[in-house]
DNA sequence: CCAGGCGTTCGAAAAGTTTGAACGAGTATG
DNA sequence: CATACTCGTTCAAACTTTTCGAACGCCTGG
């Protein structure tokens, strides 16, 4: 049994129904009215079902006919949007655009890009997962992101491009009514050997994880992404580094509070990474926007944009 | 801008793929190689996309063609099932079926039904809500249903038909903690009056809502569902009557105890309903199944059916 | 009752598809 | 390195399908 539908009956049945009558649905395909009657009869006969029931003066819709036409209505949406999309995979745009941000980055930094985008390109749809670590890196590597935001240390690989992106300041920071918070003077490493450090889990599935910033010795309370970092120092289980741009409203509002330390932790250049290859538009779209021009791959003075 | 996609094509896309080349696709849909390079060049000349990539020996798909292929064949699927469910409609069955079952029935009675209906008729979707006393009738009546099973007092109404369905039997219950518990003689109304009922609101909408078997004065516990009502009971919230098949296991699992009653509650004779008219096949189907003979709608002797 | 719109039917004309043969190009196989 | 085979394309001719235009019968509204 072969598909006895023709794209042609649907999109009949759907000028019939959007303008009244076979005469005015002939008139605006640019047909004659007895090729309507002609187009439609082969509908019935193909399908063996009646659409239209002709009893009465005009020809009114079966319920049958009343399901091809709401239906195909969906059919023909889909034919033409398949049509579409095929034009621009041709010209090199991609279906959908995936992203992986770094827990350093907080991710409504980028939503002002992907609005943008989403205002030019209506069409295609961005997915925006998060990743700590290794995890961004590996993303990318498995195919399963096709642009890493705010990678701090790329391990050197061959097949990766990269380009600056932010510089990212951290706080060392812990809840108000935390031990520490008593201090005045700088902290010592020493010192903070004894209180519970808040750390973020790598999210790598595959290569060896890695933990950033740690004094061996120090208890430490594992978390799955930055947020749960933050809300865990807010409510005092620990104190930690924390990217600026995630604590500074909880530092202005007093939730958390930023330590001195005698061995501040310097600043991380992060950067944009994708696959060497043939970049999609959209992706080389979002390379031109938070990259800047990356033919010109030097690190940022600006800290995090907002 | 027309459709300027065939499903031809599409077709012809998916059997290249399928079996491999031009020629093996051609013979496969009983037509020459020629026909096939008419068609796909068709379909490059209407989507002015390369749909194939020709510069090696063989024809190798483009990602456009790739995508064309992936989403066509969701396309001709769609369409195929289209045309089969116009012809069920044609043939008088349902695309879906709407079944209220009230909450004097636990809805697990019907699944062997419906289990046995999907059997046979893997394609249509039946739909199944619970709702309570007037809620029942209302779904019916208001056509968000096709189906009431359960209800106990359908008021007089045209456009319904009727008939029987299971006699509901009930027990009166409550928690083994509940001082209720204690008594060893029947408990009469008075005594019931000063213990809190469950009771399950109706779920109308619009029409007045009513309560059943319930004592003035007695202050109450209401809740959404039957579902709740046991837990309600079981939790040692207040008493109540409950449909015997709601709480057999409770009962035998001494989660709840029966009490004797002075006036017991008898038992409810229930309805299938459905609007009269012509009804469809599956709706037939399930008024043949649980109500067995319609023509001679007498109360059943079973309580409830397992 | 008449004018006008509706949808169908039919033969003829137009448009579109399929065919088969010929061709060039690539790939296995000996 | 021939040879035989498969692949996909092109082209004119045969064929099929669709569209057209005119004629017709039906119903509705004035």
């Amino acid at each position: 049994m072969t598909n006895p539908l023709r794209l042609e009956s649907l999109e009949a049945l759907d000028a019939i129904d959007r303008h009244g009558s076979f005469a005015a649905a002939a008139a605006a395909l640019y047909r004659v009215p007895s090729a309507i009657s002609y187009t439609i009869s082969q509908l019935e006969n193909d399908l063996g079902v009646a659409v239209f029931d002709r009893s009465g003066h005009r020809a009114v819709l079966t319920p049958a006919g009343r399901l091809l036409l709401d239906e195909g209505r969906r059919i023909l949406t889909a034919t033409r949007e398949l049509g579409a999309a095929a034009r621009r995979v041709a010209d090199n745009w991609e279906p959908e655009l995936r992203i992986a941000v770094d827990g350093l980055i907080p991710p409504t930094d980028l939503w002002p890009a992907i609005a943008a985008f989403g205002a030019e390109h209506p069409a295609i749809n961005v997915r925006l997962t998060e990743e700590v670590l290794g995890g961004t890196w590996e993303a990318l590597i498995d195919d399963r992101v096709d642009l890493a935001v705010g990678v701090a240390d790329p391990p050197a690989g061959a097949g990766v491009r990269r380009t600056a992106y932010a510089d990212v300041a951290f706080a060392f920071c812990c809840a108000p009514h935390h031990p520490l918070a008593e201090r005045t003077h700088a902290v010592t490493e020493d010192e903070l050997r004894s209180h519970r450090a808040v750390v973020v889990a790598d999210s790598a599935r595959r290569l060896s994880p890695r933990d950033a910033g740690l004094l061996d010795g120090q208890p430490r309370l594992t978390v799955a992404s930055m947020a749960s970092k933050v809300a865990a120092l807010e409510h005092g289980l620990g104190v930690g580094h924390v990217p600026r741009a995630w604590v500074a409203e909880a530092l202005a509002a007093g939730r958390l509070v930023e330590l001195p330390l005698e061995r501040p932790r310097e600043a991380a250049q992060t950067w944009l990474l994708w696959r060497s290859g043939a970049p999609g538009r959209a992706l080389e779209w979002f390379i031109r926007r938070l990259g800047g021009d990356r033919d010109q791959p030097m690190p940022r003075a600006s800290q995090m944009r907002s």
